[in-house]
DNA sequence: TTGCAATCTTTACAAATGTAGAGTAGTCTC
DNA sequence: GAGACTACTCTACATTTGTAAAGATTGCAA
C-alpha cells in the first residue's frame, strides 16, 4: 500500500465523510447536507473541497456545467492515517500500549468486552492458520 | 477531571515529551535533546516553548536568570485528548469500532494477543466489584 | 432575448503553526 | 572592567487552515 500522507484537518474530515456517504457528489450537495452541524457558506466548502483536490484527498470529473467530487482514499485509508498519528504522537510508535490505555481509560459495557474478546480469539485463529 | 483542550501540535508533542522526562528543566536543555531528532535552533524551541506557556500546557518558575519549565498536563492527559480526537474524527465517537479497526489492521504478535485478553479480563473483574 | 437562478472562480484575510535572526542583559573570567 | 558566554526577548515571515464576499458564467424560463 502506498503510503501517501493522508492526514485530514477537523474541517476536511466533516467534508470527506458527506462525499464518502454521496459521491459523486457536487459542492452544493455537501453544503447543503453540512448546513445544520456546520454553518458554512457556500464559498467555504467549495473552497476547502477544492483545496483537498489540490491536495490529492479528491478527485473531481466534470459534467457539463457540474463539477462531480468523489474521494481518492477510503474511509479506511484516512482512519487508518488517524490511528497511526495518534500511535505515533502520543506512544512512541507502540500500538500495545495505545489499546491498553484504551482499555484502561474508558468505560466499557459488558458486550463491548465480550465483542472484543471475540475479535481477539477471531484474530488469533486466523494468525494460526497462516 | 476538568475538560481542558489538551491538543498538542507535532511541534507541541516532541518538546512536552522532552519536558516530561527533565521537567523542571530550561529551554537549552530542550533544545539540546532535540537537536539530534529535530534540526531545530535555540530560538525555535523558545518560541514554542512560551507559547505553549501561554496556552496553559507548561508553567515557568524563575531561579535567578534561569527559567525552568514543567508541564502543567500530565502524559496521561495528553494521551487522552489525542485518542479522544482520533474516535471523534475518525469513528464518530465510537471506541469499540476504533479498537475493532485497530485489531483488524495491525499485526499483533500472540504473546501482544495474550495481553490484551488479559487486560480484558482484569478490567471485567474490575467493573464486576462495582 | 433578457433576466434570473444555480454554480463556479477569484481574491482576501485572520489565526495558528513552524521556523528563526538579531539584539539585549546578566555573569564569568582574566 | 572588557570581552566572551549564556540565556532571554522581540520581531518577523512563510505556510496552512478556517472562513467568506464579490464577481463571472451559464443554462433555462418567460
Amino acid at each position: 500500500m502506498i503510503k501517501r500522507n493522508n492526514e485530514l484537518t477537523e474541517a476536511e474530515w466533516a467534508i470527506i465523510q458527506v462525499i464518502w456517504e454521496n459521491q459523486p457528489c457536487a459542492a452544493p450537495t455537501v453544503q447543503e447536507i453540512l448546513e445544520k452541524s456546520r454553518k458554512w457558506t457556500y464559498s467555504t466548502v467549495k473552497t476547502l473541497m477544492d483545496r483537498m483536490v489540490t491536495k490529492g484527498l479528491l478527485k473531481t470529473e466534470k459534467i457539463r456545467n457540474l463539477i462531480l467530487y468523489s474521494s481518492v482514499i477510503t474511509r479506511k485509508q484516512a482512519q487508518n492515517s488517524e490511528i497511526m498519528r495518534t500511535v505515533k504522537r502520543a506512544f512512541d510508535g507502540a500500538f500495545t500500549p495505545m489499546m491498553q490505555f484504551m482499555l484502561d481509560n474508558t468505560n466499557l459495557s459488558e458486550k463491548q468486552l465480550n465483542e472484543l474478546e471475540n475479535l481477539i480469539r477471531k484474530k488469533r485463529v486466523k494468525s494460526e492458520l497462516k
